[in-house]
DNA sequence: CGCAAAATCCGAAACGTTTTGGAAAAGATA
DNA sequence: TATCTTTTCCAAAACGTTTCGGATTTTGCG
């Protein structure tokens, strides 16, 4: 593989005024710069990032650290929308995206910010990592600039981008209330997700600003997984027969709830109403149709890769909140009559 | 950042007996690894990757180039499935995967063998590249190790996975035969991908094996493109009103044929019967569900990352094919009497 | 032509590792 | 004790860049 040297030896000039003419400072003339450059080409050169992030300390990459890249996560199209956005911004810099992935063996090993150090990585994106991983802290306390996605941990070197998990939860519950809907369920995801508090926190408003009661045992855990929501639901469904609408903290949870309704012999919408939240692509596939609170995905891992480019320049650390949507499809109606 | 020297200082030895003691070597007597470690772990120390990639000559770093990272392919969990495989066998390793897209604008002023080159990647994965792809060759001529996904060129330096698309296809096809269905049209990809043609000859050997005549013009590219089969199926049902099959060589095309069929008031599978390729998540949610041969994406990455890491230790490039199963579901009928 | 200013070039150090070839110290053997 | 082995350590070079400070050459101008 051809060095600096090599041209700097073929153009009879030293590595210095090589380098410089590469990197096109302005103390070389033009003349021995044309030649350099048409060595360079002809000696099918390519610098050296390794030695070049070496000397420069800052080896222009980012980690993006995902725990959602798993066989049975295939169905959850998040994480690669978010992926494929930071991506997308990525490709217009001269950085590049290292993956680190958390559901490893080395994840036992090494923790995350061992990770980041060992390959230099300028910064790191966060996501899908839970708000008790005793990993979280680590990097987050270390002076690597870190961008989180649903974690709301703020300081001068890590910022975050979300959505108003708050107001797109109520937004979702208003709407079956606005139905008739009074004895609403919620299927949450687990206590060490901050989206799950503050969508929690949505129904409450909802809620109580309609004046309906709140049943604390209809208020139930599905961990985010299909399965675990689907054997939640069917408990809850038996158990408590006024519930006519249910809202989910996911639309993986709500596809695993309808499953159980299935089941049980109720019918979506007639007998009960399901929301769930996300969008994910089979939100509008099944039958019937979700309705659900959409976030723009893609988006996320975008601003997140935009924002950490721009504190890598320099800038300071910022929270973005992007809107939610209301999309009603099928899985809603009014509440029977009787 | 805490360095080797530090280390050195302050144990009172040399560099190189500090990365003797961490890497393991026997030249280092038992105390004095202790004493290096502990004070190694004492001053937080992670060893520095690019440092040590530069003098071993080696990044530890496998390149992964993908083309289905895009805004519009979250549809088609193709690609991601294939990266959650390679990624998984990856974590395995003491290797990390760096990703490079194509889609970009640096894609124009850099080849891909210069983004490997300049990042040093030990080895390479491609997937989802076209075959005319002007910088695929490239690649497989410079001398980086590399797995192609689909795309079948070998040589010492390069191997590739795929999965046995002729028999797979013919499966497909035979299955429609099977109906009764004799006015069998085909839905291909594009002329750039070798699994168009092998699906195409799949195509033609279970039509003359079962003695029915091939209609040419019933053999249409929609370019792997869900709107562009809409497009070109509509024309085709439109002129041709004696086909009762037809076959797609993908799932996404098979959704815009199921559209287009009815647009024209045609019913799946009563009036026409589709069968897909891929088996994408999808393929089960839509109604009718599609009938499809389903390829494990998943394995494919996950065999193509493990022979890439062959490779690089030693082992020479193969070729791996994998099964395929066709997948019954509620897109195919028997065809109509009369 | 002579001299200052500007333009162009370069040597050497530095980044943090690994590795080679041997030196010094310790232990074994006679 | 003297010699030979084995164990334990180290100095220095190397990997391919960038950059600092200064040196050399060219240019401009009176």
């Amino acid at each position: 593989m051809t060095t600096i040297k090599d041209i700097a030896k073929a153009a009879g000039v030293s590595v210095t005024t090589v380098s410089r003419a590469l990197n096109g400072y302005s103390d070389v003339s033009e003349k021995t710069r044309k030649k350099i450059m048409d060595i360079a080409k002809q000696l099918n050169y390519s610098p050296n990032t390794l030695a070049r992030s070496l000397v420069m300390n800052k080896s222009k990459t980012i980690g993006l650290l995902v725990s959602g890249m798993t066989r049975s996560a295939v169905k959850d199209n998040f994480t690669f929308e978010v992926m494929t956005g930071v991506n997308d911004y990525i490709a217009k810099t001269d950085y590049d995206v290292i993956l680190f992935n958390t559901n490893s063996t080395k994840q036992r090993e090494k923790t995350y910010s061992q990770l980041c150090r060992e390959r230099r990585v300028d910064g790191v994106i966060l996501q899908g990592i839970k708000t008790d991983d005793p990993y979280l802290t680590e990097v987050v306390e270390s002076d690597i600039p870190c961008v989180l996605i649903d974690i709301p941990i703020q300081s001068d070197r890590v910022g975050y981008v979300t959505t108003d998990n708050v107001h797109g939860a109520k937004k979702a519950v208003q709407h079956l209330l606005e139905l008739g809907h009074r004895h609403i369920a919620m299927m949450n995801g687990h206590d060490y997700a901050f989206v799950s508090k503050q969508r929690l926190q949505g129904f409450y408003e909802a809620m109580e600003e309609a004046n309906v009661p709140i049943q604390k045992e209809w208020i139930v855990n599905g961990d985010f997984s299909e399965e675990m929501a689907e054997a939640r639901a069917y408990e809850l469904f038996t158990k408590h027969q006024h519930i006519t609408a249910i809202f989910c903290a996911s639309d993986l949870m709500a596809l695993g709830v309808m499953k159980a309704l299935k089941q049980l012999g109720l019918r979506v919408p007639e007998d009960v109403s399901v929301v769930g939240y996300d969008d994910i692509l089979l939100a509008s596939y099944v039958s019937p149709a979700l309705t659900t609170v959409a976030q723009n995905k893609f988006q996320m891992g975008y601003e997140a890769a935009s924002m950490l480019i721009d504190m890598l320049e320099g800038n300071e650390a910022k929270v973005v909140t992007l809107r939610t949507q209301l999309v009603v499809r099928e899985s809603t109606a009014e509440v029977k009559k009787g």
